[in-house]
DNA sequence: TATGAATGAGCCTTCATTCAT
DNA sequence: CATGAATGAAGGCTCATTCAT
């Protein structure tokens, strides 16, 4: 008997590679099972299903993160410094675990609408904080939905850039340079380039 | 005995649709003719197989795509100008057949790298762009992949958060504001920042 | 493609044999496809399911056999001859598909439940039959549901034996002496014999 | 670690009560080890299969049962009071673990032809009794096979009735009926009734 | 060209059984 | 003796694809 421990972890890392890989419907249980060198019928005594196993990996890790972003976040100081804290704190999640990351946001449009709309979100955590620098006229009035979006953007898109090689790794190599990029979006408004 | 080519836009629309609603993979054959009215062996008469299917798809409407924003793209003008015109054609492209944008979006990472490296490439001509206003002294310096895969995720991101409900139709509303966006990205240095 | 109909016949008889000859559970669909001559698949173009399969089998035969057996019956007669005429019918039944006939004892404890309490049940024929002659005053006071119960096994408990071969084919040979032994078996009440 | 008889009194039980009303091949061992209380590895330690515990537990009781009939009977007294004997025994058995009567009902004609064809087998006990009542004049003319069947008729099918609600608990309360049901169906011939 | 029944490989899952602890 | 994680064969079912009509 192997530790239990142990064998859910294999299975963990074996549908990480394979999920962000193949995708999620295109890795079959058996591919799975194969990954992690156990047998099929092994996989359910760790998850009640593949969607189970899915639904896992994404909520357990899904909340972990955006719950370190929350704790890091210092709302006393100047949104610019937040903002940067936060790229950071993304991009260094992305070089540790990349291929977690790559999964979360694969799964996320899937996943998300199962979830209890809680506060342990990472998109909710970059909103409030713009709504916050708002409030308190650190920016200059602007739609916060499509503020979140194009910071989002700004965030996401070089890393996946990086997947398909067009970017260089580390991806933490740019956070300042998108920080910047994201504060330069926030604080200036449209009007101002009539 | 239905018109051939009508049956196959017939199949193209309902494609389109289930793709994007429910994913490649989820959709079958069987609810790919229910939903075009046809029989799942006629399929076969029009493509060679589901891979097939999906990869004209792609390959048609993403070149053509392409394409437009070449023809339309004029070289002489400033960057700034080029940058508006490239984010209007999008955005509209995208208010105009939002089921084919969200497609295009949906598969490209998958249909991408199968495809020839030629120039019917959006994406290669929002960096041709970036490039040549780098030659010519419009913006400072800057990593063109990096400068690339920003402007994308300004313009992309929004699109997802349209989808998602988090942004109100229709996405050209927004034109101006993300194309501004842009251009403070590409024409501010870091470093000024400091 | 070979006709319809005809593969659906194949199905239902394969599934007839099968079913009595291992049981329901014990036989599993590729057994059916193997013994019918068609593909796995094909099954699941005639039948939901395999339950559905059951169900049908029990649901159309069932119905139609308690059908045949009220239209069969003729109220104005007296009891006794019309307890002939249904054992006989019973017994011609189980001659004519003794197969047919064994799936249906065997399933209709599971299947029963699940269907309509209708008037299409034979067991409820015999039942009303029995009542109707107590009323008329054909047969002495007597519970109706220990009567039916009674009835039933005489009926029944000749044709297990003929299974396991302890009795002689066919069944209807003994019909005569068993409609005398439900007739002697309603006729006498028990306190005449103390 | 518990005490060995207890724990295979526990599968016992357990395994009785599942098989009646799930059905056999419907229970699993994992069903098993859960409402026995015991992990599934455990079940091995008392029985070499399922199927061997199916076995023992058909055999071991069938035969005791058997047994108990034979004992009981006095083939000293007339055939009457010997049917009456044994279907008292058999109604107050049932009454006394309806479950295991069930059990041995639903398996008996899966388990009955892997048996050794010896004495200890109830249906065997009646049929002897009737062939010895036929041999002594006490009956008229019959076939044996055929009057066995139907005095098992009478009585199980009652015993049936009973688990479908059709008939009000005890069974023994109808135990004086059926004795003189059966008497009535044995004693008389078929053709005094022409 | 259009049809839809037929195909059989492959999917996810459950099962009886084994064995290291 | 008891445990329960591990096994892999087998189960019911779905799928993309073929082909006779």
């Amino acid at each position: 008997m192997r530790d239990g421990q142990a064998t859910r972890r294999r299975i963990h890392d074996a549908a990480l590679e394979l999920f962000v890989s193949q995708g999620v419907t295109e890795t079959s249980v058996r591919d799975l099972a194969q990954k992690a060198g156990i047998a099929e019928g092994t996989l359910y005594r760790h998850y009640a299903s593949k969607d189970d196993l899915v639904a896992d990996l994404f909520a357990s890790n899904y909340a972990a993160f955006a719950r370190r972003l929350t704790e890091l976040d210092r709302p006393a100081q100047p949104l610019r410094q937040r903002l940067s804290a936060v790229v950071t704190e993304i991009f260094d999640f992305h070089d540790a675990q990349p291929t977690l990351f790559r999964f979360l946001l694969l799964v996320q449009h899937q996943a998300l609408p199962r979830m209890v709309d809680g506060q342990d979100n990472p998109v909710t955590v970059i909103r409030q904080m713009i709504e916050q620098g708002r409030a308190r006229g650190e920016i200059p009035a602007i739609d916060p939905a499509l503020a979140t979006a194009m910071v989002l953007g700004l965030i996401l898109q070089p890393a996946t850039a990086l997947v398909y090689g067009a970017l260089a790794a580390p991806l933490s190599s740019y956070a300042t340079a998108i920080a910047t990029a994201c504060w330069r979006v926030l604080s200036t408004t449209e009007t101002e380039n009539g």
